[in-house]
DNA sequence: CTCGGATCTTGATTCATTCAAGAAAATGCG
DNA sequence: CGCATTTTCTTGAATGAATCAAGATCCGAG
């Protein structure tokens, strides 16, 4: 409780009990989309109207107090592992998601071969492929 | 024309007026949104439905034709580059998208420092950052 | 040329996300 | 502590990319 306020606070924002039940939401649930996090914030806090969720995610996130994922073809998720320089897996079969740590380090995974004079501030990789549990089943079917 | 038909051949799809007319405007405009390819599609083909345009995107990506991508906070895009492990550097001011070569060849791309147990197949890298327009659009403000 | 199945058209629908306006609550100050 | 100011939340509607559905049309094998 007190720990995410102080998160809160520390980035200059107001302490109010949505942003606490969505950020405790946020660290219970990684890579939950935004319908699981409003569902998880209301087992705490009912009444909390989906606007506000979306309104404290995005206030989260620009604070870089959680980020938000985006994989192709799926909503918007939230982590609140930050400033880690970490990335994730995706199963194609069933969407489930895992961390990974950056396999180069820091610095030279923000490399590119040519930045077409871009200036770069990060580098987000998604390692697309199989989990275990859809191999295992893919493997019963054949 | 030609070119593209023998495309569609390769693959097992059938030869329609929208299908090589949508595999010519993804050729000719790399990165393009699903609306600006009905937008070009047309001005050759009037009168072909955003559905068909929709069902055929889907069909070329599924052949691996094209490939589709789909940054966090953008509709969908496709280009006709494919199997070449290339990634993308987008801007986060325009949404301008330049390509990059893989730096890491090809197999060292695919390697998660811990993959979970996944069987990875294709690592998707975007570099997020300021394209040089944008970054002397904004040293002009100061 | 003809048939069967794939593909396209038309029109409606879904659903994540955003917009808007007013009510409620949090912080700073007296 | 209590008020004023500003942010945040609630309610309700709107947007827009993408999908669904049913029937018409077209492609290509035989």
């Amino acid at each position: 409780m007190t720990e995410f306020e102080q998160l809160l606070r520390a980035s200059d924002l107001r302490v109010t009990r949505p942003r606490v039940a969505v950020l405790a939401a946020v660290h219970e649930h990684p890579h939950a989309d935004t319908d699981s996090i409003i569902g998880a914030v209301r087992e705490k806090l009912a009444e909390v109207s989906h606007q506000a969720v979306y309104d404290v995610l995005r206030a989260l996130t620009t604070a870089g107090l959680i980020r938000r994922i985006q994989p192709s073809g799926s909503v918007a998720r939230y982590e609140s592992r930050v400033g880690d320089n970490h990335h994730h897996v995706i199963c194609r079969s069933c969407g489930s998601i895992a961390d990974v740590d950056c396999a180069a380090g820091e610095a030279p995974c923000l490399h590119a071969s040519d930045d077409h004079g871009y200036t770069i501030d990060e580098a987000e990789v998604i390692y697309w492929g199989t989990c275990p549990d859809c191999s295992t089943a893919a493997q019963l079917t054949h």
